[in-house]
DNA sequence: GGTCGCCTGGTA
DNA sequence: TACCAGGCGACC
């Protein structure tokens, strides 16, 4: 699940659950996420109370009123499952939080790649992420950046530090709605099309967040564009899956209207 | 920059 | 059985 709508989504059901609440109880149930943190400094947030949980790109805060911070990164299976009534840990729990008010907030990840962590408010977080994906971000905040950057726009997008909360799939179809080639070198793009992959990037962090996004392009290879008819593509790039419409996200597109016929490739 | 490894599960 | 998976940090 985790892209930004994914964690935002998370994050909210967290805030509901904890916030004002008074950590009970921690434990983790996995050696890989044991490993991250040790069990003591864990335990040692028991008692502390919640004054905010907060969201930076695929991040999630617990800001703690002594001042820590529980850090959490779902990396890219993790999710929350809130339990009043305690019965069973749900399948692939590898942590829980609970709290004053009984309710248990499990850490579920089926892959275990998931981090938590507590941060000292002497040692702040570092997180280095560029502006948020949700944020109406200008032009120039990220041209420069891209300007820049050597290599294909596709994997810039999944770049924290220039953009935060893109990830792999909604990078692809914000490539697609902005009729962006994914291997387009990030520095050769045009500013109006770095303002179309802005807007199509935030318009479809807010479809992902109201759960009514259809994907055009993410694993779709070999069926045909919603656009052109041409048939999606995959190819791999930084060693993850790319996939895009040949057809019609290409050098000089964004400014084609949808209703033209598709052209003729040459020979 | 690109590649690999972390972990485990689902699917072809 | 092999490959793939929505992330990211370490490494070349």
């Amino acid at each position: 699940m985790p892209e930004l709508p994914e964690v935002e989504s998370a994050v909210r059901i967290l805030r509901a659950t904890a916030e004002g609440r008074t950590i009970s109880r921690v434990r983790v149930l996995h050696p890989s996420l044991r490993a991250r943190v040790s069990p003591a400094r864990l335990r040692s947030v028991i008692g502390a109370r919640v004054s905010r949980v907060e969201r930076r790109g695929k991040h999630q805060l617990l800001h703690l009123d002594d001042g820590r911070t529980v850090h959490a990164h779902f990396r890219m299976a993790g999710d929350w499952h809130v339990e009043r009534s305690s019965h069973e840990p749900p399948r692939f729990a590898r942590a829980v939080i609970e709290l004053d008010d009984g309710a248990r907030v499990w850490l579920v990840d089926p892959r275990a790649l998931s981090t938590l962590d507590i941060r000292d408010d002497a040692a702040p977080l570092e997180l280095r992420l560029g502006p948020d994906a949700s944020e109406s971000i200008k032009p120039l905040d990220l041209a420069p950046a891209l300007a820049r950057r050597r290599g294909a726009i596709k994997p810039a997008l999944l770049d924290q530090k220039l953009i935060a909360g893109v990830g792999n799939i909604y990078a692809a179809e914000a490539l697609w709605q902005a009729r962006i080639d994914p291997r387009a070198p990030a520095a050769s793009l045009p500013a109006r099309d770095v303002a179309r992959l802005l807007d199509a990037i935030r318009a479809i962090m807010r479809r992902a967040l109201s759960g009514a996004i259809r994907f055009a392009v993410y694993d779709r290879e070999g069926l045909s564009c919603r656009r052109c008819r041409t048939l999606i593509a995959r190819i791999v790039q930084a060693g993850r899956s790319t996939y895009f419409c040949p057809g019609c996200q290409t050098p000089g597109a964004g400014g084609r209207r949808v209703s033209r016929a598709p052209r003729v490739t040459r020979p």
